[in-house]
RNA sequence: GCCGAGAUAGCUCAGCGGUAGAGCAACGGUUUCGUAAACCGUAGGUCGUGGGUUCAAAUCCCAUUCUCGGCUCCA
């Protein structure tokens, strides 16, 4: 009997019922077959080995498909998990997935302390192992037997695995002497891992839970040819020059100190113009879009926060209340503006002629994060929000949303950011308890933030567990260098806290109505979003919010005169920069300039001073010659112009 | 908070039981220079902090603080 086979250049083969993928490779090309690790049959990636019994679209996965890559990757850490059994028997395996980037076993190894000095051995051992082109074979198996086998081997990771999975579809992968509970698929042979870079060594709970067992996680990388695993390593090595902790501390822009505390970050004044000149960028914006920026202080009364629902949160894990002479006056250092602006909100009657108010506040907030949290500017202890909070009658909910995704667009699009990634985060339906609120409100909420972003036509990912206790949210997601997401722009309905806080608003029909809250912050934070732009941009900031803009370097002493004419009249002009009249070679001034980032270099001597002339040289791009001073700030304050509002 | 690694001059790092080192930066001098590092010299550290072992500790041990990689968390 007959099957047909369509592959993905749209044409139809017959085989024989039974044919294996490797044998459909074969038929294509022997080069495919060659380089064939899996096989997709009708969307299912499988080995390359199992027959194919009906007939089926399929596509021979190769290290150029994502499910070729991950294939790979899964089958390199049966490898790994390989090595460790023979290099610490008695090991227990708890998971072994690939991941975007490699893959990683999580492993408990008992009492033994497992260390970087272990990665070399083990990646050694892998090496050996991987070159003695071990077969991986599929087998399916009896829940009783799988449950026997790892009994017997005492190994109870598997086994709670083993005890969720139903009977008969249980299969094993064993390649050369090692047996994994696993659903496959896998690579024919481990021949074809040439390349193996064991990267690091973590801890990771069991099944992800805090109360679990921490087990061991050794990540690794695997490359079907050295040439890729040392490119992968350069893209590191190059990464982590764009880190905005070295960029941060070689920019000068900002420090921590030890004695100021873990998490909270000091400003230098590079980092402070940057800073400023994003904070000015937003308020333009949100003046044009009808926010009325409003300032509140930075503590608020213990009670403030009992209302508003954080206190019982959050409170024992936060900053403890702030004591005054009066025994029974607490405050708090305050964790978030909303409850401030609520209290705005009701300092008078409101009329739904006055809705939406939109009230904005670039507000500097604490959270007591845990120890292990922090890192340089993207998760801190004391940061400030580009907060707003738009308190608007329900029938204008959708449209106030719309409207803030236009500015987070907005902003994203000036900032040059167009790999982000738009994610509508839920509440978790298994674990309601996290969160506070009735069911119809968080329905209708959760439907009013996808019909939104339908709405303006954004791609999003909906993932369940993310929204905040009091409300679902739409989170704007970018990677840093070192391909780790962070949230920046969020945006938030919520129900809860105008009910928590008695929020009321006049109708047209006379009656008292509750006004829905939408908590938004385009930025997320000012600090993160610098840490983010550094990355983004590896330290070349655009012209409007480079800190320093320009610097003019004469040639020599005596031109020193002419620099700080030059220097004056731009400092006028609101133009950024210094003059460089150290006595230094013009060489070495460009060499330094070049080096912290500046976009533009003034190098003036003889012919500029005597001719009211610059030579202008761009970093990055060289000497791009000389012109009148007059004729340079015309071009230069066309180029560094604020995106326009 | 948990697991692992680390902390030496302003920065980047070497030294890993026998009286603290380099490069760059800083400071002084020479030089006055045309598009990515001039030359000579000087100064700078109780080796994160506190204990312990030792004739002797940056080096070994314990504790602690902070940093880094993950996990958990993220109002």
């Amino acid at each position: 009997m007959n099957i047909s086979i369509s592959l993905p250049d749209g044409s139809i083969r017959e085989f024989p019922s039974g044919i294996s993928g490797a044998e459909i490779a074969s038929s294509i090309s022997e080069g495919l077959a060659r380089v064939a690790l899996a096989i997709e049959v009708d969307g299912v990636i499988q080995d390359l080995s199992r027959p194919i019994n009906q007939s089926a679209s399929v596509k021979i996965l190769t290290w150029n498909d994502q499910g070729g890559k991950s294939t790979f990757w899964h089958s390199s850490a049966h490898v790994m998990a390989e090595a460790l059994e023979a290099l610490h028997p008695g090991v227990k395996f708890g998971i072994g997935p690939p991941i975007e980037n490699g893959f990683y076993y999580d492993v408990d190894l008992g009492d033994r302390a497992f260390g970087e000095d272990d990665l070399q051995e083990l990646e050694n051992k892998m090496k050996e192992l991987a070159k003695k082109d071990s077969r991986y074979s599929r087998r399916e198996v009896s829940k009783d037997e799988a449950m026997r086998y790892f009994t017997e081997k005492n190994d109870p990771y598997k086994l709670e695995l083993i005890s969720e999975l139903a009977d008969g579809t249980i299969t094993f992968y064993e390649q050369g002497n090692f047996t994994d509970l696993c659903r496959g698929p896998h690579i024919p042979h481990t021949g074809f891992i040439k390349a193996i870079k064991l990267l690091n060594v973590a801890g990771a709970y069991w099944r992800g839970n805090e109360k679990n067992k921490m087990l061991t996680r050794i990540y690794g990388i695997t490359f079907p040819k050295q040439k890729e695993l040392d490119e992968y390593l350069h893209m590191l090595e190059e990464a982590k020059k764009r880190d905005h902790r070295k960029l941060g501390k070689e920019l000068d822009l900002f420090t921590f100190s030890e004695k100021v505390g873990m998490g909270l970050p000091l400003w230098l004044p590079k980092g402070t113009i940057l800073r400023e000149r994003l904070e000015q960028f937003m308020r333009r914006a949100q003046v044009k879009a009808g926010y009325d920026p409003v300032v509140t202080p930075h503590i608020g009364s213990k009670a403030l926060y009992v209302t508003s629902g954080h206190y019982e949160k959050y409170g024992k894990d936060s900053f403890q209340p702030i004591h005054t002479p009066d025994e029974n006056e607490e405050f708090l250092l305050k964790p978030m503006n909303c409850p401030h602006h609520c209290e705005i909100y009701r300092s008078r009657p409101r009329s739904y002629k006055d809705l939406p108010i939109r009230l904005a506040e670039f507000g500097t907030v604490y959270r007591y994060e845990q120890s292990g949290e922090l890192h340089g500017l993207t998760r801190v202890r004391g940061f400030t929000q580009d907060d707003a909070h738009i308190f608007c009658r329900p029938d204008q909910v959708k449209d106030e949303f719309i409207k803030v995704i236009d500015l987070v667009l907005h902003v994203f699009k000036s900032l040059g950011f167009e790999n982000y990634t738009a994610q509508v985060s839920l509440r978790d339906p298994d674990n309601k308890e996290k969160y506070i609120g009735a069911d119809d409100l968080w329905d209708r909420a959760e439907r009013e933030i996808q019909e939104a972003a339908d709405e303006r036509g954004l791609k999003t990912v909906a993932v369940k567990g993310e929204a905040a206790f009091y409300g679902p949210k739409l989170d704007f997601m970018v990677r840093d260098a070192l391909g780790r997401s962070w949230q920046l722009g969020t945006i938030q309905v919520d129900y809860q806290l105008p009910q928590r806080f008695e929020l009321e608003y006049v109708g047209s029909d006379n009656q008292r109505h509750r006004p829905v809250m939408i908590h938004r912050a385009p930025f997320g934070s000012l600090e993160r979003f610098v840490a983010v732009l550094i990355e983004h941009c590896g330290g070349n900031f655009p012209l409007w919010l480079s800190p320093e803009q320009i610097t003019v370097l004469p040639i020599s002493e005596r031109f020193n005169d002419y620099a700080h004419e030059v220097l004056n009249t731009l400092k006028v002009l609101d133009i950024r920069g210094f003059v460089d009249a150290r006595d230094e070679k013009i060489g070495r001034k460009i060499r330094d300039a070049e080096v912290k980032k500046i976009p533009y270099m003034l190098i003036v001597g003889e012919k500029e001073a005597a001719a009211r002339q610059v030579s202008v040289r761009q970093h990055g791009k060289g000497d791009v010659g000389s012109l009148p001073l007059d004729e340079f700030i015309h071009q230069f304050r066309m180029a560094a112009a604020t995106p326009d509002n």
